[in-house]
DNA sequence: ATATCTTATCATACCGTTAAAGCAGTCGGT
DNA sequence: ACCGACTGCTTTAACGGTATGATAAGATAT
């Protein structure tokens, strides 16, 4: 591989000439500017982004942070949208391999060693052990679907609380009332927000909740099935199920269907994400739609200003939730 | 961020001293080499793995090169092998976002400037024009689902041709013979082993393959509803019909079912890859199974040993498949 | 007592880049 | 004719590590 100093050698520059046109200063003649360029272009000649970086003290790198599986649809789209923003920015993603095995093994110092300009964090807890240290360092931040905010640290989310209000709205203007809840932990901000989103939507129909509908489970599949057993061993079981996921509806409909129910006609049940394979599964799932991969796009574009321009705040970002009517909901059995 | 020289000043040695320790050289004494480990630990020091990269000319980084979308599930469940089998290696993967746009945009020019180690590459046609600078160059390769080798590359793939005759054999067994094969794009290994496979399966059970019945399409849930909705519009439809992915299998099954016609009742389905949907679609796919993270897994571990091991000759690594009938595949009609 | 070998440590060149400072040469103004 | 400003370029010191050859001190052999 080239180095500067063959270009430079070649071109009859000294280096700094050369680094100066890479870097468009403009105090470099038009003649040697065309010179220097060519040559680059001869030798094929790139940059060595790890001496760029050890006197930058940048990686035009930004680092993500996955704990949760690569397998859960969220993720893949959340990751399609990063790869789409990140394309011709200059910026490469790299994924951090954790060893948590290792008690200290730290993930910002893992981080720093790295020297990633940013990190986009998802599926983080609030109490998460490696918060703190985070937000006390200055990586610029953003965060994927948490209300956590720093000096160096801002989120994106969709709208949780609406998007749930809406699906609520949806199934009491069916007819229902007996209208169940099966919720992802409430460690993170959006397992909190859904929490209040029906709540809140219960409460403006003046419908109340009854508690044994309430199901606090895990996003996957297993969590949905799982609540969903609970709910069907109920005496009186409800005639409308919203889930906080896809992969938990898809849960729930599978026992639904096991048991001898069917879905619609005895229980309805709406999902949230609409991720991918809410529209193929059958029957299509009636969801909350976030369109995840704009948020992904969005978290590495403000993430990129963050870092290139280290005055700007860091933002929160809001994108808007909407339900997707589909065939997993209508009226209930008389 | 302490430096080395921080934790030399402050251990009261000199920078090649922490540097020995750090890299577990034996000429240290004990008695230093503790005094040195302490102040590593007390001043938080990492080393900065661009100087460190600088000087010796690697990263700890092995890149990857999407082509395709992320929520392809076999990408996704390919990644979640590579990342199980980076965690504790002290490799992190760098996903290089390419940029198309620019007609002399170079792969291999990337992967130098950005001095990956190695590179997995997935989804590469014979043809791609990165390819032969790919190949040529001494960048550690290990390609998933192509038969290319090199000298420094290698492969890894699923036992194809095998799956598809268990396929077949299945089929013929259940007493089918209007056998149709619904195959992905033949410019890739995976496409012409599959195709292969599918020829010889029938050939060995005496049965004559309609050209009608094959139709090249691509592997994605619209290439299935694509090819699907043209062997609907035969005289003579077939009885049974073999994809090369479970989301081509998923579009053909939709189509089958949005034309009146019951899977498998009327038409027997099978898949390619048993991805997690496969179980939960409804009905639950028949399909080859090959094991996508494992695949992920072992291409990571066989590459880091190519890596660190210069002389370790670029493997072939293949996989088994096997058969995994539920609900997609039956009896033909009298 | 001197020479030789070991062992533990250090000083320093180097990796490829950027940036600060400096230095010729040209130009317009007085 | 001289000054300062400007232009275009170069020299050189970092950045944070590793590796190599040198060195000092102690042990062993002669």
């Amino acid at each position: 591989m080239a180095s500067i100093h063959d270009v430079a050698k070649e071109a009859g520059v000294s280096v700094a000439t050369v680094s100066k046109v890479i870097n468009n200063y403009p105090d470099v003649s038009d003649k040697t500017r065309k010179k220097v360029s060519q040559t680059i272009k001869q030798l094929k000649y790139h940059p060595n982004v790890a001496a760029r970086g050890l006197v930058k003290g940048r990686s035009w790198t930004v680092g993500v942070f996955v704990t949760t599986s690569f397998t859960n649809p969220f993720v893949s789209e959340l990751l399609e949208g990063i790869k789409t923003a990140l394309q011709n920015s200059g910026y490469d993603l790299v994924l951090l391999s954790t060893r948590f095995d290792d008690p200290n093994y730290s993930f910002v110092e893992h981080c720093l060693s790295r020297n990633v300009d940013g990190v986009v964090g998802f599926g983080v807890a609030r109490n998460d052990p490696h918060l703190e240290e985070l937000l006390e360092s200055d990586i610029a931040t953003m965060f994927v679907d948490a209300d956590i905010r720093g000096r160096r640290a801002g989120y994106i989310t969709t709208e949780n609380k609406a998007g749930i209000m809406q699906a609520v709205e949806h199934l009491v203007e069916l007819g229902h009332s007996r209208i169940s809840f099966i919720s992802g932990e409430l460690d993170k901000a959006v397992g909190v927000l859904r929490h209040e989103g029906f709540m809140e939507g219960m409460k403006a129909h003046n419908l109340s909740v009854n508690p044994d509908y309430v199901r606090i489970s895990d996003y996957s599949m297993e969590g949905g099935t799982r609540a969903m057993n609970d709910l069907l061993a109920l005496n009186e079981r409800p005639t409308a199920v919203v889930c906080t996921s896809d992969m938990m509806a898809f849960g729930a409909i599978n026992v639904i269907h096991r048991s001898g129910l069917s879905v619609p006609e005895d229980i309805s049940v709406i999902g949230f994400d609409n991720t991918y394979y809410s529209e193929i599964f059958s029957p299509a799932l009636t969801t909350v739609n976030q369109n995840i991969p704009s948020i992904g796009s969005h978290a590495i574009e403000t993430l990129i200003a963050m870092i290139e321009n280290s005055d700007f705040a860091p933002s929160v970002v809001t994108e808007p939730s909407n339900l997707v009517v589909r065939c997993t909901t209508a009226k209930p059995r008389k």
